[in-house]
DNA sequence: GGGACGAGAGTCG
DNA sequence: TTCCACGACTCTCGTCCC
């Protein structure tokens, strides 16, 4: 790495500096719509001022420094690679930046919809005085979002009020009401549906539109559909909204933030437009790109634009996970989601309380005793058991910790989670918290909601095969990081999924919300892309690189052998399982209740009236039973990994999935679940 | 060696 | 006067156990 490309963030951070708070990192000078003509200096120099010397600050001082020890480890591993790594890594970034380049889809016109400055919009409508005039929705403590007048003065959403009061003394502050909101909310969502009823709101101010059907049955162009959209929603709710217009939902989302408020902006989907576009794109755009990443790739490599991710792309893939390089890959190409994801589940549910910070025991366990109380309050209303359990807490210094415990039996009651929380809590006295949160998550499935279509059936279980979660990398070519199953479809940049064949070099779809490796750790060369060039031979040709699996119509691969077979789940009573001959194998003594009481195979406990919940057991195991005849007999396709080691019977073995000694339903599959929800991400 | 789990971190609205 | 939220999700790594 040329030392003229590493930027070096921290360079002037010198406390001695005559401007302190140029160093400090703050997010509120990063640019937001609205915020254009800001003194950014004088709005970083107020937040300084107003943070300096509290617990908070020295909290983002700690974490500041662990990031600078980030870039500077990253920094170290770029000068070890030697000219002959950079050149290998240069042909292994050519090699898939050609292989996602062949998944560019621009059939699609998506648009993004965002209404402007949401809540404060809706505060002025409701109270009309508030036109004109700086105001913030939210507390002294935090603020939620703030209008245009407020954002004149540097005061944005996620600001701590007291610091907008000093930025803006005429500020006024409105409390959140959520009623509203939702109410405004389901207007405008009204008004998608009309456009795509299958739209994806993201959140109560944003939603994606496939406007592909209703642009070609009607003739117009996105821009004009986008226009009238518009106008439907002012006219409906009285509100403006800002619409992108893209071929996928990754540059949509962009687009939608270019002319805000109250304006569009129209990407053409034309390869040569999306280049153009992209090549000046600063990454912070991108959603799933933060704070840190774009340090990260700031100082590391010199990258700030879209468009240099592909300059850098040798250093990307040597230095970052695959999932991750492919994120930025896809990010230099332009590339975001085409398909419609499915609606997602919940995966997990969750309560916090920030208070004055306190180390009284007795006090603490009365918050923890409301903290319960909602929750369970909360799991009941939507009919969810979880069974595991975490504890978040944020000490008078700001550092979060978190205590979990997965406990054998789901629970719901206020008093199970109270009593596995305390345990937790206990063992971290003394300790003085501003912070405490309770998360339940791996919830039973079928409390998640049968007719979420979203839902992980057998079917699915029995198609992916694998309650490893490294499903997906059954499918991966050589040299493929079972460790990495980040590549899956992100929230915010929503790589392209093919419908049809899928280029396995990775099936997932690449993370919208890409978590960025810690460079810490992954930037060492032995990872990744690394593997691939250091330990695995170079393929044999390109067929075998390319190794292209079949996916079902969700776009959710599956292997080969399957193919055809009626995948629904199990007849309830028919416990009837389809080999890869498509004959019938009989699976009906599979589980034997022991004591009318006692599973045969796993010794769960579940009495005789728990008939649903029994039948569903008795599909746990075969299922199980399933993936145990399909990985003897092949049946999955073996991918190019298993090929090369498919004479090595003892790691094919080791791919087989191990029982569960505890099942407490027939569904405890986190991991593959994560990959179905994750394929259904919105953005 | 691999899976399950715990912990921490990053991101978004 | 008031002094940095909350909820949800994802990814990665380390550790323990089989």
């Amino acid at each position: 790495m040329a030392k003229s490309e590493v930027s070096a963030a921290g360079d002037d951070a010198s406390p001695s500096s005559s401007r302190p708070w140029q160093s400090y990192n703050t997010v509120y000078t990063n640019a937001k719509a609205g915020m254009e003509g800001v003194d950014k200096e004088k709005v970083q120099r107020i937040v300084y001022e107003m943070s300096k010397g509290s617990k908070y600050f020295e909290n983002e001082e700690r974490k500041e420094g662990y990031m600078k020890q980030k870039i500077e480890n990253m920094r170290a591993q770029c000068l070890k690679l030697t000219k002959a790594d950079i050149s290998h890594y240069q042909k292994l970034a050519e090699r898939r930046i050609l292989e996602l380049e062949a998944t560019r889809d621009l059939s699609r016109i998506w648009i993004h919809v965002d209404m402007d400055a949401f809540y404060a919009a809706v505060e002025t409508l409701s109270n009309p005085s508030l036109q004109g005039k700086p105001m913030a929705v939210g507390t002294l403590s935090m603020l939620s979002t703030a209008n245009y007048e407020a954002r004149k003065f540097g005061v944005r959403a996620a600001m701590p009020g007291f610091i907008a009061r000093k930025l803006c003394p005429e500020l006024i502050f409105v409390p959140t009401d959520f009623k509203k909101y939702n109410h405004y909310s389901g207007l405008t969502r009204k008004i998608f549906q009309k456009y795509d009823p299958n739209f994806l709101a993201t959140s109560l101010d944003e939603a994606y539109l496939d406007i592909t059907r209703i642009c070609k049955e009607r003739g117009v162009t996105g821009a004009e559909v986008a226009e009238e959209l518009r106008e439907s929603v002012y006219n409906e709710t009285g509100l403006t909204c800002s619409a992108g217009v893209a071929p996928n939902r990754l540059l949509a989302k962009v687009c939608s933030d270019i002319n805000k408020p109250n304006g569009q902006f129209v990407l053409p989907n034309d390869r040569m437009a999306i280049m153009a576009f992209i090549s000046t794109l600063p990454i912070r755009k991108i959603g799933g790109i933060g704070k840190v990443t774009e340090n990260i790739l700031k100082d590391v490599f010199g990258i700030t634009t879209c468009e240099e991710m592909l300059q850098k792309s040798n250093l990307l893939c040597a230095l970052f996970s695959r999932s991750s390089a492919d994120f930025f890959f896809c990010v230099g190409l332009g590339l975001g989601g085409t398909d419609t994801p499915e609606t997602k589940m919940r995966k997990s549910m969750s309560n916090e309380r920030t208070f004055s910070a306190t180390g009284d025991e007795t006090l603490l366990y009365k918050k923890l005793v409301e903290l319960a109380e909602m929750l369970s309050d909360e799991m009941e209303q939507e009919g969810l058991c979880g069974r595991t359990l975490t504890l978040k807490l944020k000490t008078a210094s700001f550092e979060v910790r978190t205590r979990a415990v997965t406990l054998p039996n789901y629970i719901s009651s206020s008093e199970d989670i109270l009593k596995h929380a305390s345990k937790l809590l206990k063992a971290e006295f003394p300790v003085s918290l501003r912070l405490m949160g309770l998360r339940i998550s791996q919830f039973m499935e079928e409390n998640v909601g049968p007719s979420d279509p979203t839902q992980r059936t057998l079917s699915k279980f029995i198609v992916q095969g694998d309650a490893s979660g490294k499903n997906a990398d059954e499918c991966l070519p050589l040299g493929s990081d079972v460790s990495d199953n980040a590549f899956t479809h992100d929230t915010h940049t929503d790589f392209p999924t093919n419908s049809g064949e899928t280029i396995s070099w990775d099936l997932r779809a690449p993370t919208d919300n890409p978590q960025i490796s810690d460079p810490n750790d992954r930037c060492c060369i032995s990872g990744n892309y690394s593997e691939e060039l250091g330990k695995r031979p170079e393929p044999q040709n390109d067929e075998l690189e390319i190794n292209v699996c079949k996916s079902n119509e969700e776009g959710i691969p599956f292997p080969g052998p399957l193919e055809g077979i009626s995948l629904d789940k199990p007849k309830r009573g028919a416990n009837c399982a389809y080999d890869e001959t498509g004959s019938c194998s009989d699976h009906k003594d599979l589980v034997v209740w022991l004591d009318d009481y006692k599973c045969s195979l796993c010794g769960t406990e579940l009495p005789p009236s728990f008939v649903e919940e029994r039948q569903e057991h008795s599909d746990f195991h075969l299922a199980e039973r399933l993936q145990d005849e399909e990985s003897k007999d092949n049946l999955r396709w073996p991918t190019l990994k298993q090929r090369s080691v498919q004479s090595n019977d003892t790691q094919n073995r080791g791919r087989q999935r191990k029982k569960k000694k505890l099942s407490p339903t027939p569904t405890k599959c986190t991991p593959i679940d994560s990959f179905f929800v994750k394929t259904s991400q919105n953005f």
